[in-house]
Parts: structure tokens; C-alpha cells; sequence
RNA sequence: GGGAAUGUAGUUCAGUGGUAGAACGCUACGUUGACAUCGUAGAGGUCGCAAGUUCAAUUCUUGCCAUUCCCA
């Protein structure tokens, strides 16, 4: 007989997520004879926090997860962080900076062991923090990409696509990070809108007294060019095809050739050509036989390819330096400001510089055939569906994917070279040696190739490799691949979704997933993208503090509607937080009756239409729900669950019940209770996976814990309480309208809500009618109405309309008959306008003809009905002009 | 340049070939032993613009305009 007092999510949150580990909650639980349902997390970069990205990303994995559990089906959610090569060599290294000490002066091994350092230190704070949100990850099960067996998976991988030649060895144009000094690979690489300037530069032909004018942006490439090209077609320059130039500076003499790929709009028309330092020139240089000069060194500068005067620049000083060189020895035509696109490297934000260096190369191109066949056979499906589009021309489209890396926090790459180059690729070094002296019949030094992978090599393999690949004995691999779904952003799906299906399909023969669901972006309530220069940025952790990690939840979840972004705002927050609020007082009220002293939920017959009615809504709404969260209609889910527990259960029912359990029949109380302690529990189950802190706490506060013998986290749905019939349900639905219409006049008329009035139901028909009387009860305290007849009654009387009924009414003197008439009038209007659509529809013959029967007799009921309610409304005008 | 998405109430968004929906906000009123983090009642829309298909278009098609994203 107690309150529950008001609800304090601090109180609760982190006691409930340590209850649930220590309990190993999160843990599969063995079940032969039913589905499996798995999902292996995204794994965040162990550099990371959390942000609204992640918070929306796990809010939905974790209904998922949570809803499968409680479904019966043996669930796992494998979670995990990836090692994050370069960012994490960089956190490091900034840090060993600041006392002093560089990565060099460390050397390698040593470095390492810092890096380790730091990340037993530091790399558990995403983890921690998805705890707060809480995820029900398996976290006995975490991994780590940088751990044992991931390595050996990363190893084993790497000699098998090696061994197949799908990865090579091979000296091309890469994307080089002069700051960081490593390759990365295309998806790296940001293309930025930027001003820069368009240089117009004379070359001077030989032997002719004349001279070529180039456009180039980079004009410090000069001294790597080997030709100029112009288009064949261009009449301005065809004369001077097969002749020479001289590069201005450098002196040295290059051919004018014709290629296609000379724009005669852009620029000038002649276009210098540079193959070692320019994708395109690069093709260029390929079709014409061109020779590659390097003229970089690796941090950028300027090498002994460049005059004397530029060795040793940095590419942009020289840059500058050369212009004024340029301009005094009057080589420079003009200079233009333009905006053009400049790639810049995604972690150092420094201008990326083509480079020809030897790296390792997937040949993605191969792998992609059975990835993109997989998804046109429908094994993996994306939802929303029109993801698959991106999928595919990425995949159609896709180049060879360099995998090596010249830093060193990484799996090193397992090649060994011997001292005359030649390459051993193995497991480790002793099977390198051993392979070796096989080879060449005597012992031989090997050293191994100091690059490490891409970090992305090792997430491709996430999906197998954290379920026990290579061991295909292993219980979880066998059971749970391929996982049932992966959850990501769509700025994601070149990254994983596209490697880890070439990797799975390739080693697991079996796509590593069946669905793809890919959610947006989550921008601040202005549509802006969240971004710390701008400092828009909603950290999650402060929100879950302030309204509790469910309210978070419930709001990321109820708006990640398909196709659309998350515009995030603190008062849809609150509003889920009050919806929170609203659950834990529905339960407070049933505490306060006794509901949940009940040893046993048992009830067979119910009679009552309002019970009825609840646990027909109930069921009715429970199987929507499952449906939307099975379509991935999350935000559909989320507004079914908020209108049922708000507008049905706690707006009717629970008023419902109020006259209910004080009726004078012992059976009406018991069987109302019974009801209540049933759909409450109903309620926290399908609650649960969207709020899972407070209606795991709830569960336990009210006794549910003893009663169903499980925590609700592990509580699997009962199957839909089927009453025998639900007969007396839909007479709810007439009480619900006849107590709104009712209202709805009270405040039209003037009168206090608050007042008890008579009124008369003679009038009604007799089926309605009984339906008032049986449920007397609920009407009279809903409807606040005194009697439902107006013997003896002295008041005037007026007739109104309740659910196209005809009732009279009673009222005092202070009533507004005026107001109430112009109301009256006005939907007079509306109605005559709606009579008079429906009639020229059916006047229509081709509408007769054409439109389908069952619209057709619509049509006519509408017509009949409105014709209805206009005599209706007009007598009950003529009745209040009367008694005004 | 290639591709994709989005335009519906003040705001954020659902939805549908046949009567336009929710939440928040707004206005008025407070009445019940769960709840003012609440309740009740209400106002608010040419469904971006134009054409086409159709008996019927907010919904399908095409074009345009606007906003945004991805790739080059």
C-alpha cells in the first residue's frame, strides 16, 4: 500500500548494469532447438569516446539484442575495439613528445611497449562508456584486434590471399602522408573544395623562337615532368606535336606528345605531364611510354631530381620559392584563383602527395565479384534497400586496396626478404627459414618487412575472426556465423561492410552477414553536423546523466526513421524522460492497490469489456511492435510502444480500473487486478529492450523477480494471453467516444468539467444503451455524470450529439448556448460541403463504373452518415435557439 | 561531372491511389488518492511548384525549384 517514490535514474542505472554482469546476464544461453541471433559490434577505435554516433549505433544494437533475448533465441552481441593504427600511434607518440622523447629515439620495441602501455591504461573509456548506455554486450568475450588470436587470424589471412596471389607486392602511385610519412589507402584520403591558384607557365619549344604556355596548380612538379600533352583534335597545337620543350629552371628538354587527356577548355589546353607525381599523368605516362621521375623524398621535401637551388625544400616553400624565380626570369604568363579539389589525409589533415613507392595491395577487384554476386542473390539484404546502391558502385568501381602501412603500431606484415630482395611471405620466421632453405638449398638471413597492415585488414576479418577463425571447430563460429545483422552508419560501408564481406565470402564461404542495416547521421536539432569547431557537439554522457542513459535510448531509437538524419534536441530528450516518468508512476499506482501482492498471475475467464479491452490492445500492439522492430522500423516501434503504455493503457485503462477495483463485486476487483498485474508485466517485457535500466528496476521493485523466477533481462515472452472471446472488448471503443464527445461538449458549452451532470440516454439505441448500463460505473466517474435519466431534474435541457447520438443534457443558467450555437453552425458548413463532395462523386458515371465497390459503398455510408448528423446537428440547433 | 536522399502543422517527423496523423510547442481550463516530469479541451495544413496518368493524386510518372550527402 506504498507509493514507489518519484524515479531517480542515478540512482538506479549503475547498480542495475554491474547487477546484470556479475551475473553474466549477457552471456548466450545454450539453446539447441531454437534460432540463433547474433551480432558482432562495429568495433570502436580503442582511441575513441563516445559520441552520438556510437550512442545511436549501440542504442539499436542493444534492441535488437535485448528483444531477441527476452524472444527466447540464443543471442550473442560480440563486442570489441580495433587498434587504430595510425590514430593511436599518433595519441602516443604526442604524448611521448610532451616529455621529451620522439617515437625514433625510442626505436621500435620499446615504442611498443608504450603503446601497450597506454592502451591497458586508457583504451578501456569507450568500453566503460557503452556500458553506461547499457549495451548487453557478451564483454567475457571482448576482443581486441591487436590481441592473440586476432593476430593469427590477421597472419593466417594474409599468407592464404598471398598464397592465392590475390595480395602482391608492387611499385605503383600511392597516396603518401608526408607528415606521417606512410602510404594509406584511397578511402584515407579526403577530397577538399579549396582555394588555390592556377599557374600559367611558358616553356620554351627548342629551336624555335616561340614558347608553350601550361596551366598547373602545382607548378614545383615542373621538375619531375617528361612531357606535354595537348589534345589531337586541338587545331591550336597540332603543329607542334613530336617537338621539344625545355622545363624552365631544370633546362631539361621533354616532348610535346598528343593524349586525350589534354582538356583544350581547361587552362591553356596544354597540359604539363608529371607520372610520378599525378594519378592521371601517371596513365598518361603508362600509354605513351613516358619515363617516371621522382622528385620527392618521403618527408616531402624537394630530392636530387630538383635543380640544386630547391634539393631539400619542402614541396610548398619550393613552390613559392619558384614562382618568384619564375616571375623574375619572365616564364610566368599569369596567375589565376581558382577552387579546386586538394586531397588531404584524413588524420593529419596534411595535403597528400602521389608517390611511387613499393607497397602490398589487395587485389580487391577479385575478391569483389563474390561480394557483389552475394548481395544481387539476395543473402545479404541492406535495409533501408537502397543502401545496396552505394554498396554496389563502390564494388563495381573498386581499385586495388594497399594494405600497407610504414608506421609501427600494427600487425607486422609476415614477409621476410633475404639480402639479395627476394620475398618469403609465412606464418613466422622459423617457417620463413625453413621455407627459405628449401628454396635455396643453404641457410639464409632473412629480415622481415618492417610495414605493418592497415588496421581496416583486420576489422575485414572481425565478423570470423573474434568467433574462433581459424578454428573451425569453434562452438560460437559454428553457431553464430553469419551473424544475423550488422548495425552501422552509412559513411561506413566502403570500410567494412564492403572488405568484411570480400574477406567473410572469401575464408568462411558464407557472407558475414544476412542483413544490413544501415541508420544515418546524428546532427544537432539545426540539421548541422556535430563537430567540435563548431561546437554543436551534444556529448551522450552528459545527456545520460542529466535524463538517464533509457531517455537517451528511447529518443536516438524513436527518431532513426529510414533515410533519414537524427536531428537531435534536448526537448525530445525530456519529453522521453516524462514518458519514462509516466511508467514508473503507472506502477506506483498499482503498487498502491496491492496489484503486485499476488503469488501467481491466474485468471481464465475475463468478463469485464475494459479488461477485455487492455489485454486486447495489449496483444494487438505487442505484435505490431514485433513487427517493426523485425522490418527495422525502430522509429515506428517506438511510437506504437509510447501511444499504447500513454494514451491506452495509462490514459483509459488505468482510469478504467479505478472505479473497477472499488466496485462492490468482489469478482470485478479480482479479476481487475489480475488484469493489471498481467499487462504491467506484459508492459516491462516489451518495454524492456528499449529502456531496459528502469524496467529491470521496476521488475524487481514489484515483485516480478519472484514471480517469473528470472531477472527481466533473461525473461523469455510468454506467449499472448488468448481470451475465449473478446466480446465486450469493442464496447470500450463506443465508451472511449461517448466520454471524449462528452467532454468535448462540457468544454463547448461552458460547463466545469469538474460539474456532475444529468443527462438522458432515452434516445440511444437499445444496444448502446445496455452498453451504458453495463458499464455504468466507469462512465458515471469518467464522465462525471450524476444520472442517465432527467426525472425530476429542473435545470433547462438541450440536446447534443455524442457519438452520432442524440443525447439531452441538463445545464445550469451559466452555460454559453451562444458559443455552442456558432460552433454548431460552423460544422454545419463542413458538412454540407462534404455531403455535397460525396454526392457529385456518385453523380459521376465514370466514378460509378470505374472506382472499386467497396469504395463505392463507402462513398454512399459517408454520404448516409453526414446526411445524418446534419439533421441531427440541425434539430439540436433549433433546440438550443429554443432555449436561449 | 556521376550517383543518392529529402521538401507534409510553428518545429521535428510518420503516413497513404479514395475523410491528413503523432510528438513537442502554442491557447484555455484544472477534476478524480499514480503522475504538474500531470490531466482535459482546443487552435493550427493548397502535403515544395508545374504538367501528365487515373473515375480519383499529398501518394504513381516526368520536369523544375530548394536543401543535403557520397563519389570523381
Amino acid at each position: 500500500m506504498s507509493k514507489l517514490g518519484s524515479y531517480n535514474h542515478k540512482k538506479i542505472e549503475d547498480r542495475i548494469y554491474k547487477y546484470w554482469e556479475k551475473k553474466g546476464c549477457f552471456k548466450p544461453k545454450k539453446n539447441k532447438n531454437k534460432k540463433y541471433f547474433s551480432i558482432v559490434i562495429p568495433p570502436p577505435n580503442v582511441t575513441g569516446s563516445l559520441h552520438m554516433g556510437h550512442a545511436l549505433n549501440n542504442s539499436i544494437q542493444d534492441l535488437l539484442i535485448r528483444f531477441n533475448r527476452n524472444k527466447g533465441l540464443e543471442t550473442l552481441w560480440q563486442p570489441g575495439t580495433d587498434h587504430a593504427g595510425i590514430a593511436t600511434q599518433l595519441v602516443v607518440e604526442k604524448q611521448l613528445l610532451s616529455t621529451g622523447v620522439s617515437r625514433k629515439d625510442l626505436g621500435r620495441e620499446k615504442f611498443l611497449k608504450e603503446v601497450w602501455k597506454w592502451k591497458n591504461k586508457s583504451g578501456g573509456i569507450i568500453t566503460d562508456q557503452l556500458k553506461k548506455l547499457g549495451t548487453s554486450c557478451d564483454w567475457s568475450r571482448d576482443r581486441f584486434t591487436m590481441d592473440e588470436g586476432l593476430s593469427r587470424a590477421v597472419i593466417k589471412a594474409f599468407v592464404d590471399l598471398h598464397a592465392k596471389k590475390l595480395i602482391y607486392k608492387d611499385l605503383k602511385l600511392t597516396n603518401w602522408d608526408t607528415e606521417l610519412q606512410t602510404a594509406i589507402s584511397d578511402l584515407e584520403v579526403i577530397q577538399k573544395e579549396t582555394k588555390g591558384k592556377l599557374y600559367y607557365i611558358k616553356y620554351k619549344l627548342v629551336n624555335i623562337n616561340n614558347y608553350i604556355v601550361i596551366a598547373t596548380t602545382r607548378p614545383e612538379t615542373m621538375f619531375g615532368d617528361t612531357a606535354i600533352a595537348v589534345h589531337p583534335n586541338d587545331g591550336r597545337f597540332s603543329e607542334l606535336i613530336g617537338k621539344e620543350v625545355t622545363i624552365p629552371i631544370s633546362n631539361r628538354k621533354i616532348k610535346i606528345i598528343s593524349d586525350e587527356y589534354a582538356d583544350p577548355e581547361q587552362g591553356s589546353g596544354a597540359v604539363k605531364i608529371t607520372p610520378a607525381h599525378d594519378f592521371n599523368d601517371y596513365l598518361v605516362g603508362k600509354r605513351n611510354k613516358l619515363n617516371l621521375i621522382n622528385i620527392f623524398n618521403k618527408n616531402g621535401t624537394l630530392n636530387k631530381n630538383a635543380p640544386r637551388d630547391y634539393i631539400n625544400i619542402d614541396r610548398l616553400e619550393a613552390r613559392k620559392k619558384l614562382i618568384v624565380e619564375l616571375e623574375q626570369k619572365n616564364y610566368l604568363e599569369k596567375i589565376e584563383d581558382i577552387k579546386h579539389t586538394v586531397p588531404f589525409g584524413d588524420r593529419t589533415n596534411s595535403i597528400i602527395e602521389p608517390l611511387l613507392t613499393e607497397q602490398w595491395f589487395v587485389d580487391a577487384k577479385k575478391l569483389a565479384e563474390e561480394a557483389i554476386k552475394q548481395v544481387r542473390k539476395k543473402n545479404t539484404n541492406f535495409f533501408p534497400d537502397n543502401w545496396k546502391k552505394t554498396y554496389f558502385q563502390w564494388m563495381e568501381n573498386i581499385e586495388p586496396w594497399c594494405i600497407s602501412r610504414q608506421i609501427w603500431w600494427g600487425h607486422q606484415i609476415p614477409a621476410w626478404y633475404t639480402e639479395d630482395g627476394k620475398i618469403i611471405v609465412a606464418e613466422n620466421v622459423k617457417e620463413a627459414k625453413k621455407i627459405a632453405k628449401k628454396k635455396f638449398k643453404k641457410e639464409v638471413i632473412l629480415t622481415q618487412d618492417p610495414d605493418v597492415l592497415d588496421t581496416w585488414f583486420s576489422s575485414a576479418l572481425w565478423p570470423f575472426a573474434t568467433l574462433g577463425w581459424p578454428n573451425s571447430r569453434s562452438y560460437e563460429l559454428k553457431r553464430f556465423y553469419k551473424t544475423t545483422v550488422l548495425v552501422t552508419g552509412f559513411d561506413i560501408i566502403f570500410f567494412w561492410v564492403a572488405r568484411m564481406m570480400m574477406m567473410g565470402i572469401y575464408f568462411m564461404k558464407e557472407v558475414p552477414f544476412e542483413h544490413v542495416y544501415v541508420h544515418a547521421l546524428v546532427r544537432d536539432e539545426k540539421g548541422q553536423k556535430m563537430s567540435k569547431s563548431k561546437g554543436n557537439v551534444i556529448d551522450p554522457l552528459t545527456i545520460i546523466n542529466e535524463f538517464g542513459a533509457d531517455a537517451l535510448r528511447f529518443t536516438l531509437i524513436s527518431m532513426s526513421s529510414p533515410g533519414r538524419d537524427v536531428k537531435l534536441s534536448i526537448d525530445r530528450v525530456k519529453g522521453y524522460r516524462n514518458f519514462i516518468t509516466k511508467i514508473w508512476n503507472s506502477f506506483s499506482y498499482c503498487n498502491m492497490n496491492n496489484i503486485f501482492k499476488t503469488k501467481k498471475i491466474k485468471f481464465k475467464n475475463v468478463n469485464n469489456p475494459a479488461n477485455q479491452w487492455i489485454i486486447k490492445t495489449l496483444n494487438l500492439y505487442k505484435n505490431k511492435i514485433e513487427k517493426n522492430i523485425n522490418d527495422y522500423r525502430f522509429d515506428e516501434a517506438a511510437k506504437n510502444i509510447y501511444l499504447y503504455i500513454w494514451n491506452y493503457f495509462c490514459d483509459w485503462y488505468i482510469e478504467f480500473s479505478k472505479p473497477l477495483l472499488n466496485a462492490s463485486n468482489k469478482q470485478t476487483i479480482e479479476e481487475t487486478k489480475n488484469t493489471l498485474l498481467y499487462v504491467q508485466r506484459e508492459n516491462l517485457s516489451i518495454l524492456h529492450a528499449f529502456i531496459p535500466f528502469v524496467t529491470e528496476e521496476l521488475w524487481k521493485l514489484n515483485n516480478f523477480r519472484k514471480l517469473e523466477k528470472t531477472d527481466l533481462v533473461n525473461f523469455n515472452f510468454k506467449k499472448d494471453h488468448k481470451l475465449k472471446n473478446f466480446k465486450n472488448a469493442k464496447d470500450v471503443d463506443f465508451i472511449i467516444n461517448f466520454i471524449t464527445d462528452l467532454r468535448s461538449i462540457k468544454a463547448k458549452l461552458n460547463i466545469s468539467p469538474g460539474n456532475f451532470v444529468d443527462l438522458s440516454v432515452k434516445e440511444l439505441s437499445k444496444k448502446n444503451q445496455k452498453i451504458i448500463y453495463n458499464n455504468e460505473l466507469i462512465i458515471k466517474k469518467l464522465g462525471r455524470i450524476k444520472n442517465f435519466n432527467l426525472h425530476g431534474v429542473k435545470s433547462k435541457i438541450v440536446k447534443v450529439i455524442l457519438s452520432n447520438n442524440k443525447i439531452s443534457i441538463s445545464f445550469g443558467n451559466d452555460v454559453d448556448l451562444d458559443k455552442q450555437i456558432l460552433v454548431l453552425n460552423k460544422k454545419l458548413v463542413i458538412l454540407q460541403n462534404q455531403i455535397n463532395n460525396s454526392k457529385n462523386k456518385l453523380k459521376n458515371d465514370n466514378f460509378i463504373k470505374k472506382a472499386p465497390k467497396n469504395i463505392i459503398n463507402q462513398e454512399k455510408d459517408l454520404l448516409e452518415n453526414n446526411k445524418n448528423e446534419y439533421k441531427n446537428l440541425s434539430e439540436i440547433i433549433n433546440s438550443l435557439n429554443e432555449s436561449r
